[in-house]
DNA sequence: CTATTTTTCGTAAACGTTTTCGAAAGTCAA
DNA sequence: TTGACTTTCGAAAACGTTTACGAAAAATAG
């Protein structure tokens, strides 16, 4: 591959480096004639910008970095979508890392994206996250990050969030507005903040109804389809059979679906099911998942917009917690007749 | 952010910066003790080297551009990950794209991949992608690139493929065999060899058992669920019920058997059903899709495997074609009982 | 026509590395 | 002690840009 640069373009034409680079970079002080003569001749010889030279001197990459748990769900391949529809509009380069839900992966990625002088991080962090001293050091140097949808409380820095205890709640009132009085909350890992809200919600809707929750109807779960299965098989086996279950996302419930339905109950009658952020999967298993909704392409654009911001505006940005709102879809699962 | 240079370490130890890079790049030109006296001081002092720096002067940048169609379906996403694990090992960055099934978009990212200076591409084309023109191009200037799953006849480069006729063919089989005597099939767009080569397979197993088809049979249909479910309802409307459906993907063979359940057929017994391309979604379906299972991680590695042979031996190389096997995971959505 | 301002351009330094070349210092044999 | 190697290091150029500074040229004012 033999490139060619403004020196060469420079040779031919008889001028100076520093001409050929004005004409490329709209500035002001190049006469019209040269400019477009410049940019003629350098269509001409075929040339192209050499994007590492101009980060150097620029001490800009015009590069972020998403960091994603895992990537077979659609959820975060959505957020993915839509926060490369801005950053791409903005003329940003994406690079894409997936920690594949483990902590150790979610570092090297980072270091990685560091490595590669990105100048700012939109990401998610796996359930395994729990050293946060990284992320603050990193922060507190002033490098642009954007936490979204699996966060830590303890870390401050800007956050696209969803309300996780207020669907959490409505997704619950929804069952017991149904009529189920037995419900079962498969929560997620412990170190997100999401978890905790979650079940929250699923406690204060049963408190306004006036139920009490035992310790038995929380059960920790992961959030993978077979997490979801065997906690089924955990539960089938106890013989204490709830009649509905609120998983803290869509795999677990549809694992725990399939184990149920296997074993011979009756969706919903005999037990009835609601997942958490709406997947591909649950619209198509049958019967199809009641579940809360998440803005996942508006995340995505919600994030890359703010980490454009604080990248743009370093001095001026101040951190922003976005909230953004949501959906419950009821479906035949959660469908009492 | 302030950075660290090799000039602040060479300063403080009052030595040259050529030894301090002869500290990091492992030459032999350097004594033990101030290389460790280097790694050391480096160490306490922060500092980290400058990857945009190192490109510029090397002329490589270490980084690699996957193109796929989407990455909605987790076929795309398994490969990635299986690329990503052996070009992270190998040292490389990893730049994803996709191209939304769109001709412009993918030529777009091939661009922004190029302006990026990576040192070669993976791609999976779009659907819609005709003019062969671009990498023809590119491919004869010397650019490693390595074609999968979706690629075009007419250019000639290194592809990692999947034997779709043969697979195509015992799937077709399957059928057969299980006594279905009027299959149709869902073919894909025109301009994928992959299209072309899975009908194939679908008229020779005919031709094998001696059964005829018709052009009814034969029906083009996109990639998506939507896309099934469109022509699931012409059938329907038709009046004219096959007893079987081989479609050339999974989502549309979802989307096809959604149509049928719901208009009241039921499934094997009415209608069964085959999909190409293992998926999450069609094992979780109701019933089950029975589905050919490419090795989707497999070809990702694969692919990069093949891609770093090109790049770190560009004149040696000559161009592969490999071929991957695959499975067919008989599930009840074919069962004739 | 001179003086002043404005426009246009070239020189050279800078970004943070790697690497070639040659020189200094150390080692060893005779 | 001398000469010949070997080891270790520094000076400087190079990668392809951008940009501050100043100079030349052109335009304008008086």
């Amino acid at each position: 591959m033999i490139y060619i640069t403004i020196k060469d373009i420079a040779k031919k034409l008889n001028i100076s480096i520093a001409t050929v680079s004005r004409a490329f970079n709209d500035k002001s002080d190049i006469k019209l004639d040269t400019k477009n003569l410049i940019l003629k001749t350098a269509k001409e010889m075929g040339y192209r910008p050499n994007p590492i030279a101009k980060k150097l001197i620029q001490k800009r990459s015009l590069t972020v970095g998403i960091v994603v748990p895992e990537f077979l769900n659609s959820f975060f391949t959505e957020v993915i979508i839509g926060a490369q529809e801005v950053l791409f509009e903005k003329g940003y380069q994406v690079l894409i890392t997936q920690s594949n839900e483990n902590f150790e992966t979610e570092l090297k990625n980072i270091k990685a994206l560091e490595d590669s002088m990105v100048d700012g991080i939109i990401i998610s962090q796996t359930s395994e996250t729990k050293n946060v001293e990284y992320y603050q050091n990193l922060i507190n140097t002033g490098f642009p990050i954007v936490f979204f949808n699996r966060v830590c409380d303890e870390i401050t820095a800007s956050k696209i969030l969803f309300n996780d205890y207020k669907w959490a709640f409505f997704a619950t009132e929804h069952l017991i507005n149904q009529g189920y009085r037995n419900i079962y909350h498969l929560k997620g890992k412990e170190s997100l903040s999401l978890t905790n809200d979650r079940m929250k919600g699923f406690l204060d809707a049963h408190s306004k109804h006036k139920l009490t929750v035992t310790k038995e109807q929380i059960i920790p779960t992961g959030f993978t389809i077979e997490d979801g299965q065997k906690v089924a098989l955990e539960i089938i086996n106890s013989g204490k059979i709830p009649d509905a279950i609120f998983a803290s996302n869509d795999p677990s419930a549809i694992g725990a679906m399939q184990v149920f339905k296997k074993n011979g109950f009756l969706i919903p009658k005999d037990i009835a099911f609601v997942g958490f952020t709406e997947s591909k999967m649950g619209s198509i298993i049958d019967p199809p998942l009641t579940s809360v909704l998440q803005p996942a392409h508006e995340i995505g654009r919600e994030a890359a917009r703010t980490l454009i911001e604080q990248i743009e505006n370093p001095t001026a940005y101040t951190t922003q917690i976005i909230v953004l709102n949501g959906q419950l879809n009821c479906r035949e699962s959660s469908n009492k007749v």
